[in-house]
DNA sequence: TTGAAAGCGCTAACAC
DNA sequence: GTGTTAGCGCTTTCAA
């Protein structure tokens, strides 16, 4: 390939061809009002007759320091960001954020590989999307600096951050659980840590984790359902990708367990349905006799059967937000947006103490 | 906002503060062969240590000729690209590519508004997704020159065109109906134009159109059900977006119609799932009491109850190939990519005769 | 209303 | 292995 950059001629050209000065034609493409009207159409036309593409966007962009373009960096591969619809109602927020303010918006993926593309970017501010704490991007998006948000995760020292308030969502999901009666929950978590590792969570592995937003659903699990030594009780599978056929794993293994959980709080909606499809190919009715929630409220959540309770958030405007933070400067450090709890067909009273006892008593399997 | 494009310091500085010559500090960050280690380390760490953000993009652009990265264009609003899961899927692939090959991938809405966008865009070449063929941009982006691919429309002269045959696909719908012995055919059309209009189409529009996939899907299905005087015939609606409450307006209308139709061939899948909900809020039972095809074969096909017959494509190769066909140069101008009916369950045989008879004589409203 | 001059920060040829 | 040189194409004072 060939640089594409300088393929036709420059200024200079047409104010040659013209017989003004650059700056003339310069003036002709940036600044209507500084030249006759006259003048300018003769301008643009003899550019245009020349094939002239405009002003190179590079030199601009060095001359002027601006790029008028923001990147949106995350660690998934790419198309991640397309196919889960809560990365892509977040991304449809900030591109129309971006459309309305004429930026361009240019995606990163960060991870390793990229740290590259992060650091010959040719943009004007940052927005890192729900990244682990220990991401290598970090660093060279701070070595940047440039105007930064941070959306979901990780938290870092004076940089802004847009978000919800995951803990509390999520012991509401808990709550709703709890005040239907269920006793014994099982999470479904989003992954920890970036080792793949899928499976039961030890205490130890909370420690250790690298998604923040993972943690703080945890918690706010817990904060209801009880930690050892409850009357109730959870465990927690950790899975390492929010698809599907993860949940399905997770609700496999999760099901297996004796006594057997009545109620499975799930940390995406992709993962909650891929429960309830499993639940249901074990002859398990939801929520008959599993209730499952889920969070995020994709437009998925309402197409299944039944219909997925669930938090939602308002994932678009959070992609409004993080584009105004970005911007618009001086609000405060941190905002959170409301997320709410939608109740609907998938969460259900816990089944009956009988049918419970009817599961203890089986022969483990 | 400030030029954040020249934060801190630049080469000439490490250099300086260094004791060795630019040029050195450039190799430090690019040529690390050109160099010993030991150097290339110091002139790191003093970078770092200065906070200097590393070579800046605009000036990298501006003597290399090369932005490492490429746009993709298209009407619709942007949030759209994010929230259609057939754009979406297509995106993904064109982002995996991007990834592949560390390139950017920036993303720009077209329509009049932003041809400033796409004339100051830092790019290599671009991509068109699925414009009208009159949409202004498109002169922009002619005028500068860069490499282009067209996916799906229009179709240009001597630019590189990557689609499916729709007009072969939507034959293959059409056929599989007609072949359960349905004659009373409804066509829910993508836009003609851009004109947000909403209705039954007369041929006139037809002629008219600016989307040329519509067409070409709309003339697929006519190649099959029969034009006038044949023995089937079909009505033809045009829903402005390809949004599932459009879908469900249009069998609203369609299904009105005296005879009513047995048979809907929906443009795309969100058009025929909207038409099924719609079709069952008025108690007619899908497949048993009408036939539903899609488009597109989105993953909410699988979803919604029935599993939606519809036309699979592959959308994620199209977005790979839209980047090898704009990189690696020659290929066949025009590559088509396979695709193929998926018949599932929202697809059944006529229902008998006696029952359209007695939607023939009921009075009609 | 127009033009001249001065770089923006970098890379690539080439010489040392 | 390192330094010198010459722009890349543009915008922006400032002066005419």
């Amino acid at each position: 390939m060939k640089p594409s950059l300088r393929a036709r001629g420059t200024l200079k050209d047409v104010a040659n061809a013209v017989g003004v000065s650059h700056t003339t034609v310069s003036n002709a493409f940036n600044r209507p009002d500084q030249l006759s009207p006259k003048l300018r159409e003769t301008i643009v036309a003899a550019a245009r007759s020349m094939s002239y593409p405009g002003p190179n966007p590079a030199a601009r962009m060095l001359r002027t320091g601006f790029a008028r373009a923001i990147a949106v960096v995350w660690t998934d591969p790419m198309p991640h960001a397309f196919e889960d619809q809560a990365a892509a109602s977040f991304l449809a927020g900030v591109a129309e954020a971006c459309a309305e303010r004429r930026l361009g918006l240019l995606l990163v993926q960060g991870g390793e590989s990229s740290s590259r593309s992060v650091q010959a970017a040719a943009i004007d501010g940052l927005i890192i999307y729900s990244m682990p704490k220990n991401d290598s991007t970090l660093q060279m998006v701070a070595d940047r600096a440039l105007p930064t948000v941070v959306v979901d995760q990780p938290i870092i020292p004076n940089i802004p951050f847009v978000g919800i308030n995951d803990r509390a969502a999520s012991r509401a999901c808990a709550q709703h659980l709890k005040t239907l009666g269920h006793k014994r929950f099982a999470i479904v978590s989003l992954r920890l840590g970036t080792d793949g590792y899928r499976g039961f969570v030890e205490p130890e592995r909370l420690k250790n984790a690298c998604f923040e937003l993972s943690l703080r659903r945890i918690e706010g699990y817990l904060d209801v359902v009880g930690r050892n030594g409850s009357n109730s009780f959870a465990k927690i599978w950790e899975c390492p990708h929010s698809l599907e056929e993860e949940g399905g794993i997770a609700a496999e293994n999760l099901l297996k367990l004796n006594p057997q959980p009545t109620a499975i709080l799930a940390a995406s909606d992709r993962l909650a349905i891929g429960a309830i499809e499993t639940a249901r190919r074990h002859q398990l009715r939801v929520p008959e006799g599993l209730s499952v929630v889920g969070f995020d409220d994709i437009p998925a959540a309402k197409l299944i059967t039944p219909e997925l309770t669930t938090t939602n958030q308002p994932l678009r405007e959070k992609g409004h937000l993080a584009i105004s933070s970005l911007l618009d400067g001086n609000g405060p450090l941190r905002r959170k947006l409301p997320a709410k709890l939608v109740i609907r067909h998938s969460t259900a009273v816990c089944p009956a103490e009988s049918e419970s006892h009817s599961n203890l008593r089986k022969p483990s399997g």
